[in-house]
RNA sequence: UCCUGCUUAGCUCAGUUGGUUAGAGCAUCUGACUGUUAAUCAGAGGGUCGCUGGUUCAAGUCCAGCAGCAGGAGCCA
């Protein structure tokens, strides 16, 4: 019978008015062998129980240790102290599970930062900051659905398993049941695919836009939401092996229609997080400055964690061209006093992570959507310009996180398509599935892919990415 | 993968020009106190100084290799 139990930010909601109810969560603190701050992961706040001297017995008590998990029934009482406005005077205590206080890793007064919680990631959820992070992180991804839901996109669950390597976004991941020690091989000694699970060579999607594109060529407007695998060795603070991607793809679409859906998208989710978990994300703030404190006063953010986010909200994107980026980066002081470590050498070249910082953290000060890059260095689906240089590509870029969103108009001409993958060598027998949405009843159509581990990060200003996802793969680590 | 830095108690960190028995705060344990808010006070226990090798009369300290972690870069979302 463990229906009964009211969660404490329902309890906390309350009037205290001698209500019997029962709660049922860990211990955060034991205080004056008489206060327990329970938490049970509805909110941050605690409920503070008392129990009252000499009503309970001592070996009772002395399982009271932080994280033990405890069944409490008592009575809401106006508190006599000042940090909060009720406790619950216990009636009975029953210990769920003890926890050794000797052995267990999360000792809260010790401060513990976040590198070591890494280490004890089973355990991190019961912390403040993670507590916030991941309610957070919850609500934007239920928001995803809601926002898509509600423009009547379909929810497409794109494979995870993919045989195409086509697309070329990174190293990818082998899926195979062939054993390591003596694998099949074919007369030519290489390894035989043919014997294996899938009976070719599959890995891990890298992106499910390939199949997301043939799907909006059925129902107009879908969206991917999954996981997303990338083999790459990049040790940052905002790369992961393993992360979440949300794909949407519009028929009879173009890159300003995309662009303009892509801004929205990102207000609405950051606008339901605001709505439904602004204690927690004031948590985070808060926490945010006291980190900052640490730094430089150059090295500070200029906007509170909330401002940052209201000031999003209330601010159109800065939209502008490749070709415009590359003059102000021209320019710019910043440039003409050579601070850049890779110069700005022109139009063509890739921009650098301190040139898109630049972009947004020093000039415009607020996210930007750069749009028709050169198509030496963007893909091959994306959509020619008629300038003959360009393609109708674009990526949206944060503060503070870099690239954010990255998308385009795809090219719908199948004469076009077929000669840029000729071009840029990309396999055209094994994409015959997706060229035939070009053969027939192509249309003009976008999309575009947003990290969601990156999203999470800036909504909750999380300066790792190891921090937003609950047990992170990247390279040598997948302990949990 | 490249560059830089770090690795000393359960956690966070000091540790001088190489020198005898390696320190602190917090946590933990024991006791006291009892309307506390990271409770407070007193006491106690707790270390193969990341690993391997080298230099030296002597290495936590100097050198080399390896590993892990962090920050930056590249790749990208």
């Amino acid at each position: 019978m463990f229906n009964k139990r009211i969660k404490v930010k329902e309890l906390l909601a309350l009037e205290p008015n001698n209500q019997e109810v029962t709660v049922m969560g860990w211990v955060r603190s034991f205080r004056n062998n008489q206060f327990i701050a329970l938490n049970d992961g509805s909110t941050n706040n605690n409920i503070q129980i008392v129990a009252e001297l000499g009503r309970f017995d001592e070996d009772i008590l002395k399982r009271i240790t932080t994280s033990a998990s405890l069944k409490v029934s008592g009575v809401i009482v106006s508190s006599l102290g000042k940090g909060q406005k009720m406790d619950l005077k216990a009636t009975s205590i029953e210990i769920l599970g003890d926890s050794d206080a000797e052995k267990y890793p999360i000792q809260l007064r010790n401060r513990p930062t976040l590198e070591y919680l890494r280490e004890v990631a089973h355990f991190r959820f019961r912390t403040n900051t993670f507590g916030a992070v991941f309610r957070v992180r919850h609500s934007l991804a239920f928001s995803v659905h809601k926002f898509f839901n509600d423009k009547g996109f379909v929810y497409m669950h794109t494979p995870i398993i993919t045989a195409s390597d086509a697309e070329g976004a990174g190293e990818m991941f082998r899926v195979t049941t062939l054993p390591f020690e003596n694998p099949p091989k074919t007369e030519d000694g290489s390894i035989n695919f043919k014997e294996d699970f899938f009976g070719r060579n599959t890995n891990l999607t890298v992106s499910g836009q390939l199949e997301g594109e043939l799907a909006a060529t059925a129902f107009g407007d879908i969206y991917t939401f999954g996981p997303t695998f990338r083999a790459e060795n990049s040790n940052t603070a905002r790369h992961l092996a393993e992360f979440w991607m949300i794909e949407p793809e519009m028929a009879f679409c173009d890159l300003e229609d995309n662009a303009n859906l892509a801004e929205e998208f990102i207000k609405y989710i950051i606008k339901y997080a605001m709505d439904n978990n602004r204690e927690d994300l004031e948590f985070l703030a808060q926490r945010l400055a006291d980190e900052e404190k640490q730094l430089p006063q150059d090295k500070r953010s200029e906007m509170s964690l909330i401002e940052k986010l209201e000031f999003v909200l209330n601010n159109n994107f800065e939209r502008l061209t490749y070709t415009e980026a590359i003059d102000i980066l021209k320019e710019s002081n910043h440039n003409k006093k050579k601070k850049f470590q890779y110069p700005v050498t022109g139009w063509g070249m890739d921009l650098q992570s301190e040139h898109e910082r630049y972009l947004v953290e020093k000039h415009f000060k607020k996210p930007v959507i750069l749009t028709n890059y050169p198509k030496e260095i963007k893909a091959f689906y994306m959509r020619q310009n008629d300038d003959g240089k360009t393609v109708a590509a674009m990526d949206i870029l944060a503060p503070g996180i870099g690239e954010i969103v990255g998308g385009s108009q795809r090219e719908e001409r199948l004469d076009k398509l077929e000669q840029r993958m000729k071009e840029m060598n990309v396999p055209a027998d094994q994409l015959w599935w997706y060229l035939d949405t070009r053969r027939f009843g192509t249309v003009p159509h976008a999309g575009f892919g947003l990290g969601f581990e990156r999203m999470v990060q800036f909504v909750t200003g999380m300066n790792n990415i190891r921090d937003v996802i609950a047990f992170p793969r990247t390279p040598k680590s997948a302990e949990f």
